[in-house]
DNA sequence: CATGAATGAGCTTTCATTCAT
DNA sequence: CATGAATGAAAGCTCATTCAT
């Protein structure tokens, strides 16, 4: 019998991560302090200790559940979409519909970049950085797969290859975005228009 | 009255900046410390104190150097090359010249971007950062311009556009990079066919 | 009126000296924990509380009970016993007939002897255990006293003195026991020899 | 060219270790904090930890030079003495000579058979202090040996055994010293001439 | 009585920077 | 100019104790 229920816990990792979230959005990983997170959740410091056992487990939650969000969001989405190419137009809309200039998205790509490059020192956060980026990866390179058996894209393409290379444009894109009028909408409309028009059947 | 004269100064600053770039690329800007500069230079902590009044300074020492070596080395490069196609390619051979895997380039990547997403935080930064980031921006885009004056080039491109893409490129290939098996020479070779195809005139 | 029984208390306060008991053993009274017990005891935090005010009330319960548990223990075997020499002769072979690297009479020893220590910084605690210690001395005084008065031992020895001797030897015996290879058995064994002939008369 | 002298830098050390040893005497290694290390020695915190890297390093240092002191300072003074037997009438007699009482003698006593027991739970300590104590041991054993070859003591005797017997009596009455009214001088003496009587031959 | 989440003072240790020599 | 010992304000984390449920 517990005392309280996992919802509170859940709500309570919630609310921690969300004042994590910002305090790294704010100053970063390594400059943002327990302090700052105890004083901007409202919590004490010993109430975070027992959720997580350390900041470094914070930020790896944060950054597992966001990859997890997107990608529960994308399938949810993709059962709603017949064709394949409707799918990848459906990927490069969400990034396109995003405001480059919107304080909080900006924010999540830099603590989110910030940890793709953190992990590269760090052989153990590198692998949790490619099993997630693996998932996205695949994500795109099934409905390729799928377009060409579908008959919808050009049959001869290397399905895995262009899956990387739309992550690669994307994270592109997203990385530019920081410098403030850079013309995130246009660059990134044309080279979806580039990728789909290549990979369509004629 | 100088007592040691400019060069001196300069070949001074020049080993502290190597020993710190070498320390923030092992473990990035906040985990390296003084004293990992100071031992990797075999300088004394005093002697580095004469020459940068903070680690930061040396941080953006460093990038602002970086920048302009490139910026140099690409010019110099360009007296050599006729066309503005040779040019484009030129650039775009610089990335595929480079080894994804060579451990010093990668760690200059990571350094770098690193210091691109820490600037979106402080707004002195970031205004170093856009100047840089126009610079380049500028070569390509003139590179472009030169190329529609002389024929060489689609006439009705927005030469502004499309050299944001480029660099759009060249970092989303950079950025992952960091992924150990990411098919970088692959995935680089077919974006700058694309470009380039979509670029020449017919 | 208690909701429970006294017995079902002095249960449940065993239980949490046998834990605590164990937890001081392993790794001391300052580097054990609250939580170490409360896992180790299966119990709640709040629970523990409930019998025990403090950390520092468990370990002093723990020794008293120790003493008792041996004073005791002692007395009941001296019952069946009638001559003086044999009472002192069982009391050392309590000892002798300890295995010296016995891993829980040596935790038992260290957590014990450390008490001992901390206490000499602390007058109530010192007072504590020189009430127990003057109980252990007088054992043996009487002992001495009522051999002497049997004609067993040597009249003119000065029994307090001897019975503090006896202790000495015993704790002497005892703390060595911390290094693996020590001869307890022949060291003890001699000491003892040496002890009783000398007391015995002629 | 070193900015100060050896000298005074172990000058400094001792400083520390003195502050130290005062601290732990006064509190026990657990208890006393650094900042209790800081306020005594007056230096900073960082000053500190620039010549020990660690609070444990202090404590192992500060036993590891009182054994060392010890040991020299015997061996300096059984250079002056013929006899075997004086000899260890002498080791004898420094204990003898320590008044029981002395807050400073009680308080080294104290850290120092802490440091004992403590060292029971690490490994790495524990083979450190048998290599001490073996140090120890064997300084007496060879006395013995001496003293057998040259016809003072008894040629039976198993010299390391009454080596052993030595230091366990050292110890016991060590320890009983920190009761207030232990007879520490007159148990000590007891058990010295019992120990040199059996031991001489006749 | 039992529970275990919450508290927050206090711990050891780090490190950019200063400054007497 | 060069040196590196000294500084001390933080940092991340622990843990005995409390108390609402």
């Amino acid at each position: 019998m517990p005392i309280v229920s996992d919802e509170y816990k859940e709500e309570k990792k919630e609310k921690i991560l969300d004042s994590a979230f910002t305090c790294f959005a704010k100053k970063g990983f390594e400059t943002a302090t327990m302090d700052d997170i105890v004083a901007h959740s409202g919590m004490s410091k010993g109430a975070i200790y027992n959720y997580f056992s350390s900041k470094e487990e914070i930020y790896l939650d944060l950054l597992t559940r966001a990859t997890e969000k997107n990608f529960i969001q994308y399938n949810k989405h993709f059962a709603k979409l017949r064709t394949s190419i409707s799918k990848i137009d459906y990927l490069f809309n969400v990034y396109l519909a995003a405001n480059p200039i919107d304080r909080e998205r900006l924010e999540f790509v830099v603590v989110f970049y910030e940890f793709n490059l953190q992990s590269s020192r760090d052989p153990q956060l590198l692998k949790q950085l490619k099993d997630r980026k693996k998932i996205l990866v695949d994500l795109v390179e099934n409905i390729i797969i799928e377009g060409q058996n579908r008959g919808e894209f050009k049959p001869h393409f290397q399905a895995a290859l262009y899956a990387e290379r739309f992550w690669t444009i994307i994270d592109g894109v997203n990385l530019h975005s920081v410098y403030e009028d850079f013309p995130y909408y246009d660059v990134l409309r044309e080279l979806k228009d580039l990728y789909l028009n290549e990979l369509r059947s004629e």
